[in-house]
DNA sequence: CCTAGGAAGTAACAATGGTTACATTGCCAT
DNA sequence: ATGGCAATGTAACCATTGTTACTTCCTAGG
């Protein structure tokens, strides 16, 4: 374990660091789909992400969707490190969007870390400030940008967070990742096709490079 | 100095760490309606809010703006943190939405308090704690409430904050922070006065307490 | 090869919110 | 008291998005 340890981490934490987190954590892979953590539950462990992508959700009140943010190689949950911390239940659910590789972290390790290391205060800081900064770009999409542009916006996103320009969605599901229906998605996704910004197939979408 | 600063934050930090503040930080006073961050600036000194309200603003690309929550006493702006530590600008406008008393601490303080004091440690991580799910609530209002319940969702934050059920605003600066138009407010206002929720006056608004 | 069911296309309509334009009202300064 | 201006009321219209109700198309599994 130590080996993907230092190849995704080894620039960001001390060595000392980094061998109790190869000591007290638990190597875990998931797959596309799973669900590392639901809306109300408490939790245990911090996750580490090495590999893959994850993405975060929040839930309104009739149990719909709505896509927050992609977390990416290296990154983690704020909102974890948040209910970690002050031992409150999450507020959102976190879905694997691509096979992953994590490493947990128990939570009582955390704490006693930050008065330790340095990189780990450091990490931690960082951490929250750019998942701040992601969910102000949510916000921005939301407040600010018309559905169509949001639709693309998030195209982009999930090709760049997915290395690959082919998207393999359903309208649908793209749809509850938006909070809107089938039909509006099908609707401006022909519109950006006739716009030549992308190409429609069954069950996938081909974005053009620009 | 010292007299107002154990009076609200005594039951947070140590006591060294007060006398800490006390040493190095600023007392500042501001009035209603002056700009403390603008969008854009560098931060060189963190404000802690001892009393009054601030509002935290987000511009879009036309300068038209969005509320995006107010601060109360015992509150700092987790933007702020965010940006000091990484020496970032500003994502973010706050304005002083009351008279307000304010506690300016130097940024390279800050990072010392994280190694050596505890209940530091347990504030900035607190801040970001409820500066997230702030942020969170922002966003479930913008993407899953209508305008006339956003609207209202808005004037109870604002009863609730100022302890005032009359809401000093024209209609036009309600527009401005729920980023709409004022006839939108003004058509949506009228409807909640309808519905007996409030009593619409000229330049203010009373909350009915139901 | 055929068929059922999921996925996508599309039309028609409703609802919400944004825009323009203008009328009315209250209030302050002179 | 009154003229002027900011604040509010309101109507009419438009654009965007949401909804319903279909049809058509594709593909996996028998």
């Amino acid at each position: 374990m130590i080996q993907e340890l230092t190849t995704y981490f080894g620039h960001i934490f001390e060595d000392a660091l980094l061998h109790e987190i190869n000591q007290v954590g638990t190597f875990k892979e998931v797959s596309e789909g799973s669900t590392l953590i639901e809306i109300g539950q408490y939790i245990k462990s911090m996750p580490l992400l090495v590999t893959g992508v994850i993405k975060v959700l929040r839930e309104d009140s009739h149990g719909d969707e709505l896509l927050l943010y992609f977390l990416e190689n290296g990154d983690t949950c704020a909102m974890t490190l948040s209910c970690c911390m002050g031992q409150t239940k999450s507020e959102v659910r976190a879905i694997a969007e691509t096979d992953s590789k994590l490493v947990m972290i128990p939570v009582q390790k955390m704490e006693e870390w930050l008065a330790q290391y340095k990189s780990w205060r450091n990490y931690v800081l960082e951490t929250y400030h750019s998942r701040l900064n992601e969910l102000l770009e949510t916000v921005d999409s939301i407040a600010f940008l018309k559905m169509d542009e949001r639709l693309l916006k998030y195209l982009h996103d999930k090709t760049r967070v997915t290395n690959d320009r082919i998207i393999h969605n359903t309208h649908q599901e793209i749809a509850y990742d938006l909070h809107t229906s089938r039909v509006v998605v099908s609707r401006l996704l022909k519109k950006l096709e006739n716009m030549g910004k992308l190409e429609l197939h069954r069950s996938h979408i081909t974005m053009v490079t620009h």
